[in-house]
DNA sequence: CCGATT
DNA sequence: AACGGCTAATCGG
């Protein structure tokens, strides 16, 4: 099997000839290249009436670009229709003249006109980008680099590097380290990046991964080597780093040695409050990473104090990266076989793309002419249209015991099969009077399926496979590695699966279509209200319900066994009316919970885990202190309830707060900048707080996370906002982190078990039980 | 105090 | 550069 690891092109006498860059496996030669040469660049146009004519009008034109004109035949909304494919004779040449063929008057429109040739040609060609691979197969390398700033200039002072073949490093041009094996200095930067090239050559790398590299360690790298006359040339000889405009953000490229940033990777993959290495290193591996004060770098360093610690923390950067990677990277290695893209693209991709790949390879499969991206005027319009969404049903706030959660196993995508909702099954002729129609009026063809529905139907059958696949895999005690690779495709299938419904009604998607959107929604909120329906007919207390869930409470004490019966008897009595593509199925049973509002609520299940959803616990944009407290509130009164106990915990903190003994990391609140500074109608603390920053030096950009503090100076909340590292610890505003933090959150816990807010102002002002 | 903005 | 629903804080008239 080989394993395609990425794609280029070039040009070679006008023409373009493609670089295929494949691994080896035994790793005796670097990477194994193939060249085509005989892929030619093409898109269609749709003639205005008969295409007989319309070729014969481009052939008059005599673009000097076009090689060749050809009659195909191809599918249009479930219909052939005849158009031109024209080829050129180099890539570049689509872009130069589909507009001069647009312009034609026999031309209705062109068609694939804006697919890049290289990712083109690998649907075309039918190629499977990181076919077979795995982490024990690659060789995956990580690196970081320690910056200082001097004069203006960003200056690497430590390159880090760990590979899975075992080696670590932390080279570095001004401190020996014996003691320390990982350590290598080099007489110059200049020699300490060319001895990071060289290792990543020598060690016959795979795959280069970093955390922020898009952003930051190959921007400067590039930087650096343009300055000390450096060839950064790190992949395929003779081909330098390309930095390459992804949209906002830029993308390194490393040809021929796919660099995976997992910055964006992460952010994708998981739900956190924030995204620092340290904190996606503690949430997957449940273990502190190694971190510093990154203010005092370089007077450490210059100084030559703390040297130890800041090479421990430079390699443990490249080391919790890399073990990372090993653990995001499969299912990246999956998604690339399974939308056929290169792993650089399929990496950096949002899952609305990843879909739309997904598609325009089964469209190129099936004949079917893929539909243009919206332009400008198009998109607008799209934006203006809505629809209504899910259903949530208002909670009933308060304590709950014996909770059982049911939800339907991929509502949407089920909605979306069982309906055969598509851009091109609606009002079919095929079916008179006898379609699917959805509560929003919408007609759907109920003979021949839809490229959406087909495609979901093969994305949720893969999945089953590859889960029984697993299961059976991990009961026999199979290889680590396979195991890894299947849980990695069916979580893989099942983000394709889930974003189908969110891509049709995506403004920038070809296959944009809001009626299917607005269907798929409509017929969502009908299931989960007619299920919350036959619950209640059936005597259960419905006490809440979120889109395609529904909890109910039962205060009787209840056995395992009934708790069972009670379950299996639901399922079966919903399920038998469900068409076959639907299932309700039981999530799972909670021993208490407490609501508070619509998609705000906790619940602990019977091996004491505690899940809260919505509550402050789960959001940046509120202090830590607040959060542990609200945290530390919720277990009190789930697990012991004791109210009591949990007015202690609040009046230990607000001591601690007014005492100043609150460190400042406590006090952070994380709010992201949207939009430039001066197009602020409404400054709110975070606003405020960069600009101030701004002021003074700092760098603040669209994007930007600002991390900010209340103080005590100032008027309006507005005015005491400072973003960290312009505070002082103690210089914080007790006062507001009481009232406007750590209060509100535990009281919106306290109020939802019925104390009125009266009780809880004076329980917030006098801090004493009275009220209780 | 209340709607708008975030 | 997936969707909409929803809550809540803060600003600013």
């Amino acid at each position: 099997m080989e394993t395609l690891l990425d794609a280029t092109y070039r040009t070679e006498d006008e023409k373009a000839l493609i670089q295929l860059f494949y691994l080896s496996d035994t790793h005796l030669e670097d990477k194994k290249l193939k060249e085509v040469r005989n892929f030619e660049p093409y898109f269609y146009a749709v003639p205005r009436g008969s295409a007989q004519e319309f070729l014969e009008e481009i052939k008059a034109a005599k673009f000097p670009q076009i090689t060749r004109l050809e009659i195909v035949k191809r599918i249009e909304l479930r219909r052939e229709i005849e158009v031109i494919r024209i080829v050129v004779k180099h890539p570049s040449h689509v872009a130069e003249i589909r507009e001069r063929v647009a312009e034609l008057k026999k031309c209705e429109e062109t068609r694939e006109d804006d697919i890049r040739f290289v990712q083109r040609y690998i649907i075309d060609a039918d190629l499977t980008p990181m076919n077979g691979a795995d982490n024990k197969k690659l060789r995956i390398a990580s690196f970081d680099i320690e910056t200082i700033n001097e004069r203006d200039k960003i200056i690497p002072i430590i390159i880090s590097y760990a590979d899975n073949l075992g080696l670590r490093k932390a080279w570095n041009y001004k401190h020996e380290r014996h003691d320390l094996k990982f350590v290598e200095k080099c007489p110059d930067e200049k020699a300490m990046i060319n001895k990071f090239i060289e290792t990543v050559k020598n060690q016959k790398i795979d795959l280069i991964v970093t955390y922020n590299g898009d952003n930051y360690d190959f921007p400067v790298l590039k930087d650096r080597c343009k300055e000390l006359g450096i060839d950064f040339t790190l992949g395929a000889e003779g081909i330098e780093i390309k930095m390459e405009r992804r949209g906002m953000d830029m993308g390194a490229r490393v040809i021929g040695r796919p660099h995976i940033d997992i910055y964006p990777v992460c952010r994708r993959m998981f739900s956190l409050p924030r995204y620092t290495l340290e904190d996606v290193h503690l949430a997957l591996f449940d273990e502190e990473k190694l971190d510093i004060e990154v203010e005092h770098m370089h007077k450490w360093w210059d100084a030559g104090e703390n040297v130890d610690t800041i090479l421990s923390y430079a390699i443990a950067d490249a080391d919790s990266c890399l073990a990372i990677a090993l653990e995001v990277l499969p299912t990246e290695y999956e998604l690339s076989q399974l939308i056929h893209q290169p792993i650089f693209e399929v990496s950096r991709m949002g899952t609305g793309n990843a879909i739309e790949w997904l598609l325009m390879k089964m469209a190129h499969d099936k004949n079917i002419l893929v539909p243009q991206k919206p332009g400008d005027t198009e998109y607008a319009t799209r934006r203006m249209e809505s629809y209504e969404g899910a259903y949530v049903v208002e909670p009933e706030k308060g304590i709950h015991d014996n909770i059982f959660v049911f939800d339907f196993r991929s509502l949407y995508p089920s909605i979306i099969i069982a309906h055969n909702i598509d851009p091109s099954t609606i009002n079919c002729d095929c079916c008179e009077k006898e379609w699917h129609i959805s509560p929003t009026g919408i007609k759907f063809c109920k003979k021949k399926k839809g490229l959406i529905p087909e495609l979901l139907e093969d994305i949720l059958n893969s999945r089953v496979k590859a889960k029984l696949e697993l299961k059976k895999l991990v009961a026999e005690g199979g290889d680590k590695t396979k195991i890894k690779m299947l849980d990695a495709r069916q979580q893989a299938l099942k983000i394709l699966a889930n974003s189908a419904y969110g891509y049709m009604g995506f403004s920038r998607a070809r296959w944009y279509n809001n009626d299917c959107a607005s269907s798929v929604a409509a017929w969502g909120r009908e299931y989960i209200k007619n299920t919350i329906k036959s619950a209640q007919d059936e005597g259960f207390r419905v006490v809440y319900g979120d889109t395609d869930s529904l909890m109910m409470a039962i205060p009787e004490k209840l056995t395992d066994v009934q708790i069972n019966q009670i379950k299996n008897d639901f399922l079966t009595k919903i399920n038998k009316k469900l068409p076959p593509a639907m299932q309700l199925e039981f999530e799972g049973f909670y021993t208490r919970g407490v609501f508070v509002t619509k998609k705000r609520y906790a619940l602990i299940s019977p091996d004491k885990k505690l899940t809260v959803k919505g509550l402050e616990i789960r959001r940046r944009d509120w202090a830590e202190i607040a959060k542990r407290t609200q945290e530390q509130v919720l277990n009190t009164i789930l697990w012991e309830k004791n109210p009591q106990k949990a007015a202690e915990i609040v009046k230990e903190v607000v001591n601690d707060l007014r005492a100043g003994k609150v460190p400042l990391k406590d006090l952070l609140i994380y709010t992201q900048i949207t939009k430039p500074l001066g197009e602020y109608e409404n400054t709110g603390p975070h606003v405020e707080a960069a600009k101030k920053a701004i002021k003074r030096g700092k760098m603040v950009k669209p994007g930007d996370v600002i991390q900010y503090v209340i103080t005590k100076k100032g008027s309006s909340i507005s005015d005491k906002a400072e973003m960290i590292g312009f505070v002082n610890e103690n210089d914080y505003d007790a006062e507001y982190y009481i009232n406007n933090q750590v209060l509100p959150a535990v009281m919106r816990i306290l109020e939802a078990l019925g104390y009125q807010e009266e009780e809880l102002k004076g329980f917030g002002r006098q801090m004493t039980l009275g009220g209780f």
